[in-house]
DNA sequence: CATGAAGTAGAGTGTTCATTCTACTTGCAT
DNA sequence: ATGCAAGTAGAATGAACACTCTACTTCATG
């Protein structure tokens, strides 16, 4: 991970959260990483290339926030990685989740499906894991999605149902 | 809703769920809705409005596979919604939720937003009446979007998942 | 100090695609 | 039977875009 990699990964996540994965060209994707197009595709020959390596450095970034720091009391992570996943979408994903988003401009693209899933299972796994809850990972993926994408709809109040739901979960096990 | 307008909206919502909002062009878009490049401008006058025309016939569609014959017992209908989501899905919507498909392709167009949510609203307020939560529609949404976006990743485990954290919603009320 | 690896700027190329246009057909109502 | 509303087939147009290429700069190292 050289110093150029990183910008380039940085400025092409960026770019994509802001404007989808449609509307940006690769003229605007090189201004995003502030590099020039040869060195652009050089370190990814495609547009494919870039969306992956924008996803990437997304998993890096959203692994280091959420889980970082959470407190060793199972009981107080889930609600913790809850408000740590609000906190993510208030200040970087008003428009959900990067990965779906992705999949869904290339239904095609096997590989995003594939970095797609890699990604949620190693959150649903986390998850479980800091909560006790190893072995319920279908229903905490399943709350963790429901919040991510009620979100943009109800805001905080998603938040307090997603904690509620949690609570009730972990209260039955 | 002219017989004609129907067959459009019908190739459109067909072609869209099959093959995403980026890949398929006009040309594709007019040989799956069966009519000539002059009526599908026509009724659609862009592609703008294409996309538009299938999520509205994909919403009408939706409510009348997944709201209707729902058993009137209040704590029976809750999981008959979801049986029906599930059956949904199996059979149409493999790629996820494609409300969320569109906005994600073109995250700028404000009138896709409106479209998604008021999608999501009539969904959320139809289940809690037949379900007797009124009231409870965050945490509804959180568990049928939860359900949409995991069906993908855990299939029929999700199912079950949605169906227990609805029985937990249902008797804490 | 020169050389080559790695960068910049930006023009060129060939293709794809949304949209429009031309020319023709069909069937219904007067 | 004619004329119009509504359809078909598909070619033309012009813009956008992914990707490549040319020419030039920087700078660390032998």
């Amino acid at each position: 991970m050289t110093d150029i990699t990183e910008k380039i990964a940085t400025g092409l996540e960026k770019a994509f959260a802001e404007h989808g994965f449609a509307e940006p060209s690769v003229g605007d994707l090189r201004d995003a990483a502030g590099v020039s197009m040869r060195t652009l595709y050089k370190y990814a020959p495609s547009r494919e290339d870039m969306v992956r390596a924008a996803l990437e450095h997304r998993h890096r970034r959203y692994l280091r926030l959420v889980f970082e720091d959470l407190p060793s009391d199972p009981s107080l992570a889930l609600p913790a990685v809850i408000d740590a996943i609000a906190r993510w979408m208030e200040s970087e994903a008003a428009h959900g989740c990067l990965f779906h988003a992705a999949v869904a401009a290339a239904p095609r693209d096997e590989k995003l499906l594939q970095l797609l899933k890699d990604h949620k299972a190693e959150v649903a796994e986390r998850t479980a894991r800091a909560a006790g809850l190893t072995g319920k990972e279908t229903d905490l993926t399943l709350i963790l999605e429901g919040l991510t994408q009620s979100w943009p709809l109800y805001g905080k109040a998603a938040v307090r149902s997603a904690k509620e739901l949690g609570r009730k979960l972990a209260t039955a096990a």
